[in-house]
DNA sequence: GCACTAAATTTTGTATACAAAAATACGAAT
DNA sequence: ATTCGTATTTTTGTATACAAAATTTAGTGC
C-alpha cells in the first residue's frame, strides 16, 4: 500500500473520518458505498478497510460486514488504564531522554493552546492539547510506544472530549495542569510529574464520563 | 474476513510463520508466490497481508512490496521498554482484579513449566512461558492493553528467546522468578511483584543481548 | 397485526485480467 | 571489470466478473 495509491487514500479517508467521530461508532462500512463514494474499485476500498482491521478500528460482523468498532462504558475505563499506563512510561522515559530545545516545544504548544483559547479557536486548542500528549510520547524515543499509543483508539477517544469542552474553566484547567506537567518534565522530577499527569488524565476521564 | 474465508486462512498461516520465526525478518512477501504455495488467489493473499500490515507485523518497502518486519538492536531496547511499561502495568490492574480460581491458573502454568523442563520438552516450556506473562495481561482485564501488548511484537521478541535458552540455569532461574512474581500475586502485594517483574524482564533482555 | 416463507436485492468473497511500476538480465561502450 | 542503457521478466495496483452468502422485501396464511 503505497503512499500514493487508491487504497492508501481510501485508507486515510475512512480513519480520518472515524477518528473525528464523522462515522459513528458501530456503523456499518458497505464496500460498494465507499467504491461510488471515493470513485475507485471495491477492491481498494476492501484493502483500507482490511487494514484499518488490522489496526482495531474496524470489526467484522458475526456474519461478516465491517462495522466501526463502538466506544462502551466500559472502554472509557479501559483506555483511561492503559492511557494512564503508557503516557507516564512515556514520561519516565522522556524525562530521561529529552532535550532543551524539546521541552522549549513542549512549551510553545502550550502557549499555542492559550492563544487558541483566548482566540476561541476551540477546535485548535482541541488539537494543542492531544499534540502536548502526543509529543511526550514522541520524546520517549520509543517507536513501539508510539504505536501502542496510536493503536489503542487514544487518539479517538481524545477528540470525544472536544464535547467535553463546555465550560471555558476545562480549558483553563487544561491549560493550568498541562503547564504543571512542562514544569516537572523542566525540571526531570519524575514523581512530580507523574502525579500531575495523573491527575490530568483522572479530571479527563471524569469529565467524560460525566456526559454521557 | 470471515473465519471460514480463505483471507483468513492465509493470514493466520503467515501470521504464525512470522511469529514462529519460520519466516526471517526482513524477508520480502511476494504476493504471488504465497498464492501459489496456499493455493488461493492473489487477491486474497494480499488481503492478509494488508491485514499484518495493519497489525504492524509487516512494513512496505520505499517502493512498495510487504516486509517481515525486521528487529534491529536497537528495537530489544524499545521493546524491553515498553514490554516493561506495558507489563507492570498489567501486574497493577490484575492484582487488584484477580480471582483465586485465576491465581490457580497461573500456578498450573507454572507447574507445567517446570514439568515440561525436567521431560525435556524445551518448546513446550517456552511457550508456557509466554503463556504466563500473557495470562498475567489477561488477567488485567483490558482488552486495549492485550491489544497493545501483541501489536507491540513482544511475542515475536519472547519467541526468540527460544535461543536464549541455552543452558538449563536459564530454565530454572525463569521458573524461579515466575514463582516469586506468582507469590506476590497471590499476597496482592503490587510492589514485590512489580520488583520481581522488572528483574525477571531485565535478565530477559541481557540474555538477548549477550547473544547478538 | 404477526409469524413465516419465498423471491428479489444487496453485499461479500474470490478469481482473473491487464496496465503500470519495479526488478532483473543482458550486452555494448568505456 | 565497471558502468550505463535497454530489453525482458516479475511484481504490484486496480478494475471487473461472478457465484455464494446475507439481507431485505413481498406476499401468504393465520
Amino acid at each position: 500500500m503505497k503512499p500514493d495509491s487508491l487504497s492508501y487514500t481510501v485508507y486515510l479517508e475512512v480513519r480520518k473520518k472515524i477518528l473525528s467521530h464523522q462515522i459513528p461508532s458501530g456503523t456499518r462500512l458497505i464496500e460498494g458505498d465507499w467504491a461510488r463514494k471515493m470513485d475507485v474499485s471495491r477492491t481498494a476500498v476492501r484493502e483500507a478497510l482490511t487494514r484499518l482491521l488490522g489496526e482495531h478500528l474496524l470489526v467484522m460482523g458475526e456474519r461478516g460486514g465491517y462495522y466501526v468498532k463502538s466506544i462502551t462504558a466500559d472502554n472509557v475505563r479501559e483506555i483511561r488504564e492503559i492511557r494512564e499506563i503508557l503516557e507516564v512510561g512515556a514520561l519516565r522515559l522522556a524525562i530521561e531522554k529529552i532535550t532543551d530545545e524539546e521541552v522549549a516545544v513542549l512549551e510553545k504548544i502550550c502557549d499555542d493552546f492559550t492563544n487558541m483559547v483566548e482566540g476561541g479557536y476551540l477546535n485548535g486548542a482541541c488539537e494543542a492539547d492531544m499534540k502536548f500528549h502526543e509529543s511526550i510520547l514522541l520524546f520517549s524515543r520509543n517507536e513501539r510506544l508510539m504505536e501502542a499509543y496510536h493503536s489503542s483508539n487514544i487518539p479517538l477517544f481524545h477528540l470525544k472530549l472536544e464535547e467535553v469542552y463546555s465550560h471555558m474553566d476545562d480549558y483553563e484547567l487544561t491549560d493550568k495542569e498541562h503547564r504543571r506537567i512542562l514544569e516537572a518534565i523542566r525540571e526531570r522530577d519524575f514523581k512530580a510529574g507523574k502525579k500531575a499527569l495523573k491527575a490530568h488524565l483522572y479530571r479527563g476521564e471524569m469529565a467524560a464520563l460525566n456526559m454521557e
